[in-house]
DNA sequence: ATGACATTTCGAAGAATGTGGAATCGTTAT
DNA sequence: ATAACGATTCCACATTCTTCGAAATGTCAT
């Protein structure tokens, strides 16, 4: 990762709102959550989420996917990996002894809706 | 780790010259810098430099110490240590399996001083 | 085709951040 | 006491970020 790449992530994360709408979507998992509903935890207007959630979008922290009507906002764990490994390496004093990773990815088992990945 | 340290420290790292000044103190290690030196390595006039080195020591990402007529920086490990730990519960799905841990402190072979913190 | 719904885009105002020169403060040397 | 040094504070200016209502877009149901 880019230090560019790095600043942007954590411009992107460095907001009470888009922090807790990164939250909410992490605890949501692969299933992500449309916009309204974290406008509506968020207790935002829809133009503001839709502005902070952009931000994220542009970071490549979170993706984007219609689903009819609604659109769905889901984290990209990949991303927070590389923003993990980068601070780890270069803010860390370079001692990436242990492994940081979140979850690669996967989707995983899941019945009818475990509780995140 | 309260979510508002965690976004003051978001966003005390970004920003191109403070992350670049963050991995300069990391590298130093707790001898840490004087101002000017951080200052001359960016290419920013001293006032500049003293603005974003401010932000992060509010932040608590760093410490400040005089040594005559220089002020030295250092980075504080236990802050890195505690947004990485928030990163990794609040932002990784809560899969805080892995210690994500930096150096708690002691870096190398330090002959005299203590680190401090 | 019309209407309702979920979001985004637009635009404009206000707040916050970043920049750097000049003046100031604390420390050291002569 | 004076001068030089290293750093911070002050200040004014430019830029970027945040916010949110209104209008526009895309989707579904009738």
């Amino acid at each position: 990762m880019e230090p560019d790449q790095a600043v942007a992530a954590l411009g992107a994360l460095a907001h009470e709102h888009r922090l807790t709408a990164y939250r909410l979507l992490v605890e949501a998992g692969p299933d992500g959550l449309p916009a309204g509903t974290i406008a509506e935890r968020l207790g935002t207007p829809s133009s503001t989420l839709t502005f902070h959630l952009q931000q994220l979008l542009h970071a490549g922290l979170v993706s984007q996917r219609r689903a009819s009507r609604q659109i769905i906002y889901a984290m990209v764990p990949a991303s927070m990996n590389a923003l993990m490994a980068y601070l780890t390496e270069n803010c860390c004093g370079g001692q990436a002894s242990r492994a940081p990773a979140c979850e690669p990815a996967a989707p995983a088992a899941r019945s009818r809706k475990s509780p995140a990945v």
